[in-house]
DNA sequence: TAAAAAATATGTTTTAAAACATAAAATATT
DNA sequence: AATATTTTATGTTTTAAAACATATTTTTTA
């Protein structure tokens, strides 16, 4: 419990000792497994949620079942607080994308807290602009840059995510072409096209799921110019 | 100036009267003719925006020259706050629709306001909270849907933002072709093409750019299945 | 470990949207 | 009012991405 709470410390920081205790009183600690829905478009969002380990996509179901990955999770990051602050039901649906401990603080109580520490009101603020800022850019690059331009950025957005392994070059998150489609706004016939054709030039390696980022100043290139 | 603090009163209802009296000292309204800039992408924002009348655009430039309007802005609406909350400079552009009157208040002032004001901080996070929404939101309508779904997105939501003329059918907004296209994220060819196209097929009356909502079901249905 | 299911790979066809072209109409400028 | 510029309209061609098809490989489940 003691190590759970040092991992949440960025808002825990934030709040007084009164708060605190009331935390530890009520926050709940969940394992998911792989694929596991946390929550569903259409759900009430009564906690705030935070991801102490694993890997999350936070997602749309779109027009003819296609899915849209919106954004991804990483330790230790919040979510599930935008709908409860816009008085709104979910809007987007999360999973796992591998095993994950996912902790659970009663949103009403966050509320309360923010409603008598201004702290924790502007670290949401701050949040939410954040995710404000990524949602309009991301808006722009799945709309106008090509396919290539697309998988490209999102190579290099697993990679700032997730990181990478020990050899600082293969990408820490293992994906099916499904979920790399999903994020990239295409088909997963062309993600795996696109993938090998990314792989013949030499620019990945791949192996499986396993994605090796070889020519990192040409992925930035592609995503950049499409 | 009274007439002009009753506008924005949804914000001002939240203040202190010692804040109400520093804000009369630090407002200042600006006049900002048809396709004037009000602050460009790259800008510091130093300033909450709010609308007082007329109508603005927030957009962002992308690839190749294309520019994605990213929201529209109706009377009495606030913005420019994003970027000062996430610590950036501005990531879009605003620029004016029409004859618009803008007023600015120190983003500095508003974020002290803040820190010693519970209800104005609260009042960001529900704000952003909403704008987040309609972004998410966004993504997938304009990656997912199909020419003729985007555009009719496009006119129920000119529809929502500005209403309707007196005939309770006719756009209140009168956008040039590229407009509609840059909102709907599609050529200005494809645009006119399939704004004629509606006026073919009856759902829409067109002169000019004055459009008439002549089949309001149909415009619904095809934002919806494409 | 065998069978079934899911994911990946690769080729071919179709299609939606962009690009290109030209003309007419509407706006703006001198 | 005349000229220049921008916007709208419409036709044609090209292209990027989706859709469809089939085979192979990998993963899951019985």
């Amino acid at each position: 419990m003691s190590e759970t709470l040092s991992l949440i410390q960025s808002l825990t920081d934030l709040l007084t000792d009164k708060q605190l205790s009331e935390l530890k009183r009520n926050i709940s600690i969940h394992k998911y497994q792989k694929n596991e829905l946390i929550y569903n478009e259409g759900d009430v969002p009564a906690n705030l949620l935070c991801l102490l380990s694993g890997k999350l996509k936070v997602y749309k179901n779109g027009v003819g079942g296609r899915t849209q990955i919106i954004r991804v999770i990483k330790p230790v990051q919040y979510l599930g607080y935008r709908a409860y602050f816009a008085n709104q039901n979910y809007v987007t649906a999360a999973s796992a994308f591998e095993t994950s401990f996912v902790c659970r603080i009663p949103m009403d109580l966050v509320y309360r807290w923010m409603e008598e520490n201004i702290h924790l009101s502007l670290f949401f603020v701050r949040q939410l602009s954040l995710d404000l800022g990524v949602s309009d850019q991301r808006t722009v690059s799945l709309t106008q840059k090509h396919i290539r331009g697309r998988l490209a950025e999102a190579l290099l957005f697993l990679q700032e995510s997730y990181g990478l392994e020990k050899d600082g070059a293969t990408l820490s998150i293992y994906l099916t072409r499904e979920d790399l489609a999903n994020l990239s706004n295409m088909t997963t016939s062309n993600a795996i096209r696109t993938l090998s054709a990314f792989a013949a030039e030499k620019i990945v390696a791949i192996d499986g799921r396993k994605i090796k980022i070889i020519d990192h100043e040409a992925i930035k290139k592609i995503s950049r110019i499409g």
